[in-house]
RNA sequence: CUGCCCGUAGCUCAAUCGGAUAGAGCACCAGCCUUCUAAGCUGGGGGUUACAGGUUCGAUUCCUGUCGGGCAGGCCA
């Protein structure tokens, strides 16, 4: 429809553009939008505006003469102008019932998009150091990656989803002292516990379960605890394997799954990390300093230069991450989405430096990045503060427990990534209309239910007469169903999951109305048939909707 | 001190890549269940979109500055 309307515009412009001075109309960027007040009509555009200024004429004058050039359609009721100058498209009440007859027959694709045309895209989400369970941070990099990748799935995107371990570097370190203390009976309290060790309970938990010479399995590795406390070799695949097998559970009680799991051991052990230095040699973007080996980042847009290797010989964090990003290309991603804490923004410069400095045909902007802010957990009124050294905590395993999954998911994926985020335990756990999810959930299963009561064969609603749908709710109802794909294409389009949840709330709250407004199960057959068509096809939206957010669509509540 | 993100109703948040009278929910007030699920609906009050300028037909949106909050600025990740 939207398309439509934009060539009779274009034929439109064509016809004024001929008798005025012949500026260049043809590479008007025409808009289209939908109004938000019904009054506006179904659609609006802003072209006479536009076309003001080249044409040096008043944008009211253009409206009239645009709406009189426009070629007769169908679909259009009557046009009108407004304001200082907007073209208001009413539609035919045909060309708005469409709509249900598109879902009905392209059913849980309806929304669906080929932009991605089956390219590969990969999205690297939570990532979680293997040092402690999740918590709710990354509750909300897993809801907002999740969300992303299904969206992207359903824009055409062939998605892989990653998980990045951080398996080696000096926090591992820090986890294997913490937990070797506790073997040793040191605690938290004691002066020979690490500085800046891990201080939660669950490593002591970890530190029982190594002297008792458990066996964990994660989702790729398992080990078997020595037992010997002064084997730190053993205490570290031990810890970091009975950590990973904690996050899997994490996840699993999340309902997030993982394509590939990376490690960064494996980058040093398969040598990717040492022939990706000895490339960023090669390139002549390193020097030497200090006893130390620098990247000339500031080549790229970084405001200093960074050190790779340390002058004690090791590498620094972002060396790995440079030759992991290296492989990601190197296995034919030319997307890649990093969905990540706004608190490592800086190593966005450092990585595509890198990669910009190893000249292999990478785009400046690869990889992209989506970046979520800080959450602020409340409970009872006061914030609970996260520190995982400190040990207190909020995991995201206590929070689905109390909260449950779907209202989980929902609210840590409803809002803008870049904007902080407050959680309210008591608010999220209240099984009440405070949380939005159930208003959603709700109005799926409402729906469920009247055609429950209907009891009729689906199969007759295919063919069903639409005619009769003309009432304000329906209209309303009707005009926002179209909307869905646009809003589909414009989140993945913006990597912005949250206006999936937005626009959900929106068409539960237009079926509410429509509920409460009229009767569904009318003695009118005709009538009945074709609401029955309708609340069906607005079912469909909202579990295509909920199933991009991982959300469960209950027939009962 | 420098960089990035944010600042919208009392609270939590929206606002379709510059559009028309800035919208929801919670809270507050007043109504709607002998009829398809009241986890719902209808109406009401509540705003100088932090502040000051600028760009233009038009700014919550873009630019500059100020204030306030968060995060970074390690040879930690």
């Amino acid at each position: 429809m939207k398309a439509h309307l934009t060539e009779l515009l274009g034929v439109a412009a064509k016809s004024l553009n001929a008798d005025s001075t012949g500026t260049a109309a043809g590479e008007l960027n025409i808009q289209l939008e939908r109004p938000k007040n019904p009054d506006h009509g179904d659609f609006s555009t802003n072209l006479a505006m536009l076309l003001a200024k080249p044409l040096r004429q008043n944008p009211r004058a253009i409206a009239e003469k645009l709406a009189a050039a426009l070629p007769a359609s169908e679909f259009v009721a009557r046009v009108e102008i407004a304001g200082a100058g907007f073209i208001n498209f009413y539609l035919s009440p045909d060309a708005k019932q469409a709509v249900v007859r598109q879902i009905q027959q392209a059913g849980e694709q309806y929304g669906h998009h080929l932009t991605g045309a089956g390219r590969k895209l990969q999205i690297e989400f939570v990532s979680a150091n293997p040092t402690g369970p999740l918590h709710v941070g990354h509750g909300r990099g897993a809801a907002v990656g999740d969300c992303l990748a299904r969206l992207m799935s359903a824009n055409g995107w062939k998605v892989t989803r990653e998980f990045y371990y951080n398996d080696a570097g000096a926090q591992i370190d820090n986890l294997t002292k913490s937990v070797q203390s506790r073997c040793l009976g040191i605690g938290p309290d004691h002066p020979d516990f690490p500085e800046d060790g891990y201080r939660g309970e669950y490593i002591a938990d970890i530190a029982e379960a190594y002297m008792a010479k458990q066996t964990v399995i994660a989702d790729d590795m398992n080990y078997a605890a020595s037992g010997d406390p002064h084997n730190a070799e053993s205490i570290r695949h031990f810890a970091v394997a009975y950590l990973r097998h904690e996050q899997d559970l994490d996840l699993k009680a999340f309902q997030i799954r993982f394509d590939v799991f990376s490690l960064e051991s494996a980058l040093y052990t398969s040598g990717k990390v040492e022939s990706t230095v000895q490339a960023l040699v090669e390139s002549g973007h390193t020097y030497e300093q200090d006893d130390a080996l620098w990247l000339r980042t500031t080549g790229f847009g970084d405001d200093k230069d960074r050190v790779m290797r340390k002058r004690e010989g090791g590498y620094t964090y972002f060396v790995p991450d440079v030759a992991y990003h290296l492989d990601k290309w190197r296995r034919g991603f030319s997307r890649v989405i990093n969905e990540q804490g706004a608190d490592h923004h800086s190593t966005i410069t450092r990585v595509r430096a890198g990669l910009q400095a190893l000249d292999v045909g990478i785009p400046q902007g690869w990889p992209e990045y989506v970046l979520h802010q800080m959450v602020t957990v409340m409970r009872g009124g006061e914030e609970v503060k996260i520190s995982k050294r400190a040990g207190s905590y909020v995991t995201l395993r206590d929070l689905i427990e109390e909260v449950g999954c779907d209202a989980t998911r929902y609210f840590l994926a409803a809002r803008r990534a870049d904007s902080q985020l407050v959680f309210d335990i008591d608010l999220a756990r209240a099984q009440t209309n405070d949380n939005p999810v159930y208003y959603i959930q709700y109005a799926h299963a409402r729906i469920c239910s009247v055609l429950n009561q209907w009891g009729g064969n689906h199969h007759v609603l295919k063919s069903a007469d639409l005619s009769p749908l003309q009432a304000e709710h329906e209209a309303a109802l009707m005009q926002r169903l179209t909307e869905f794909p646009e809003v589909v294409h414009n989140a993945a389009e913006e990597l912005a999951p949250h206006m999936v949840a937005n626009y959900l709330k929106d068409l539960a709250s237009d079926l509410h109305s429509y509920y409460n407004a009229e009767q569904f199960l009318v003695e009118d057959e005709t009538l009945k048939l074709a609401r029955m068509a309708l609340i069906s096809a607005t079912r469909q939206v909202l579990r295509n909707g909920l199933d991009l957010l991982g959300v469960s669509a209950p027939e009962k509540m």
